[in-house]
DNA sequence: CCCGGCGATTTACGACGTAAACAGAGCCTT
DNA sequence: AAGGCTCTGTTTACGTCGTAAATCGCCGGG
C-alpha cells in the first residue's frame, strides 16, 4: 500500500480534479486498520483512531456510537476506554489522525523550500485532498473548538501553524502579515472546503426518500422563485475545482501584494 | 422592544464593531418569546422554536435536549411534538428562524435599489450580525446538510438565493457571473464567520479548569514551537471585524472586475 | 348535560455514554 | 512450580436520551 504510482504532474491539471480521491494514487489515505473481523486482539489508540475514520467515513457520523464503533472493531464498548478517555475525545483524536494524514502526504512539505506560492499551494491542495476523502469528518474538523483561539481549522495542528508562519516570514513577510495571511488563508480554506463537502453530502445523502403518493412530489414550490429555477442547472454545476483554484490564487495574488508593499493589509484599495 | 434607537450610522465604523451585538441598538434579535417561566400556556411552534435558540444561546448546542427544552418552557418533553416532529426537525427549525432574521434587519434589504454593492454590504453584514448574536447557533447554520446542493449556508433559504440572484443579473451580471459570484460570497461569509464565531467561543468556553497542582500548568508544551510563542500576542489579537470587511471589499472589487469585462472569473490573471 | 376533540401528561421502551467490578491471560519473582 | 502483578477485555449497572402510545383534563357546541 501507498506504492508509488506514475502520477503524471504535481501541479492542478486543467480538466480532471487532482484532489479527488479516485483521481488520485495514494496519499491522503486512512491507515488501513485491519479489517473489522480480522486481525482479532492488538486493539491500541492508532487502530481505534482508524477505525473511528472509516466508521464515520462508511456510515456517517451520527451513526458513530461507542457501541457500534466496539463492535465494528469486534470487542464490546467498554474496551474503547482503555485507549481514549470518552466519546468527545475520541472525536477529538479523529480530527487530529486525519489533519496529521497531512504529514504523509508527499506533496505538502512543512518547510518552503520552493518559495511560498509552491507552499501555500500545495499545503491548501493536501487539506481539500483530506477534506474530499474523508467528507463526513470534515465538518467536525471544521466545528469542534480549537485548544487555542489562534490554532484555527482547518490546521489545527501547532506545528502546522509554526510551520505556516515561519515559511512565510522566512521569505519576507512582516510577522503581522505571516499572521494576518495565515487568517485568510484559514477562512479561505474553511470556507470552500466545508461548502465543498457539504455540496458532495447532499448530492447523495437523501438516502431513502420512499415516495408514498407517487405523482405528488414532496419538494417545496418553486413558482415563487422563477430565478432559481431558470438557473438551477447552472446552480447545479459543480465546478469545485476551478473555483477552488481561482480563489486560491486570488488569495496568493493578495498576499504577494501584501509583501511587495510590505505592509499589512488594509481596506480601501481594492475599489474606487 | 425592538423599539426605535438612535443608531448613529448604518455603514461601517472605523473603530467600533458595527455587528457586535452590543454596538447596536435592535435588529437581529430573537424573538421576545416571553421569560420561561411567565405566560405559562400558549405554546406553539415559533414560541418552541424561540426558546430553542435562547436555551441554544444561554446553555449550548449540547445542553439542548427536548427535556431540558420542555422544562424550560414549563413543559413536559412530549408537549414539544405537537409542534415539531422531532429533535433533528427542530434544529431544522431553528436554523431556519435564525436565518429568518434577517428578514427583520431594517438594514438588509431584499433588493438592490441602491446598487449591487451596497447589496452584498449590508447582506454580509446582517449575516454577520446574526452570526454574533447566536454564536453558538451559527455552526450549526454552517453544518446542516442543506435542502439542495444550490442552496448553500449560510444564506439557507430559496428566498434570499432569489433575491441575491436577481440583483445581481439586475445590476448586469451575466447569469453564470452571478451563480459564480454566489458561490464565491457563501464560501467567503461561511469561512469568515465561522472562524470568528468559534474563536470567539473559545476564549469563554474553557470554563472551569480546576488546577489540581498549582504551580504545574497542563498546557502542552510550546519549546517546540518559538514562532508560535513569540507571535502569540499577534495570534491572539481579534481583528475579525476589519478582516471582515477587507476581504469583503477585495470580493467586491473581485466581482466589480468580472462584471465590467462580462465574462465568468477564469484563473490565471491575479499573479505573475 | 354530555361529548368529542385538542393540548398536555404519564408511562414505557430501547439505545446511549460511562462508572465500577470482574475475569482471564501472560510474565516476573521466588 | 507456585504465587501474584499487570495488562486487556467483559459484565453489570445507572442515569439520560429520543420518542411511541395510552391517558387525562378541559372546553365549546349539540
Amino acid at each position: 500500500m501507498t506504492g508509488p504510482d506514475t502520477r503524471p504532474d504535481t501541479r492542478p491539471d486543467e480538466d480532471a480534479d487532482p484532489d479527488s480521491p479516485e483521481g488520485r494514487g495514494g496519499a491522503a489515505v486512512v491507515i488501513p486498520a485491519a479489517p473489522p473481523g480480522s486481525g482479532r486482539t492488538g486493539l491500541d489508540r492508532r487502530r481505534v483512531l482508524g477505525a473511528a475514520i472509516e466508521f464515520i467515513d462508511a456510515e456517517g457520523l451520527n451513526a458513530l456510537t461507542m457501541r457500534r464503533l466496539g463492535a465494528y472493531l469486534g470487542v464490546e464498548a467498554m474496551a474503547l476506554y482503555r485507549y481514549v478517555p470518552g466519546r468527545e475525545q475520541l472525536l477529538d483524536g479523529v480530527v487530529e489522525s486525519v489533519i496529521d494524514e497531512l504529514y504523509g502526504d508527499p506533496d505538502v512539505h512543512l518547510a518552503a523550500s520552493h518559495g511560498w506560492q509552491d507552499y501555500l499551494q500545495r499545503l491548501a491542495h493536501g487539506v481539500r485532498r483530506i477534506a474530499l476523502a474523508h467528507p463526513e469528518v470534515f465538518p467536525l474538523v471544521a466545528t469542534r473548538p480549537p485548544a487555542a483561539p489562534w490554532v484555527r481549522p482547518p490546521l489545527r495542528s501547532l506545528r502546522w501553524v509554526e510551520s505556516f508562519l515561519d515559511a512565510l516570514i522566512d521569505s519576507g513577510f512582516s510577522e503581522a502579515s505571516a499572521v494576518a495571511a495565515y487568517r485568510a488563508y484559514s477562512s479561505f480554506l474553511l470556507g470552500h472546503l466545508l461548502l465543498e463537502v457539504s455540496q458532495k453530502g447532499v448530492k447523495i445523502s437523501p438516502e431513502d426518500q420512499p415516495e408514498g403518493v407517487p405523482g405528488a412530489v414532496a419538494t417545496t414550490d418553486l413558482s415563487e422563485y422563477p430565478t432559481v429555477v431558470r438557473l438551477e442547472a447552472l446552480l447545479s454545476l459543480d465546478e469545485s475545482a476551478a473555483e477552488f483554484e481561482e480563489a486560491l490564487e486570488n488569495l496568493l495574488g493578495r498576499l504577494e501584494v501584501v509583501l511587495r508593499e510590505g505592509r499589512t493589509p488594509r481596506r480601501g484599495d481594492t475599489r474606487g
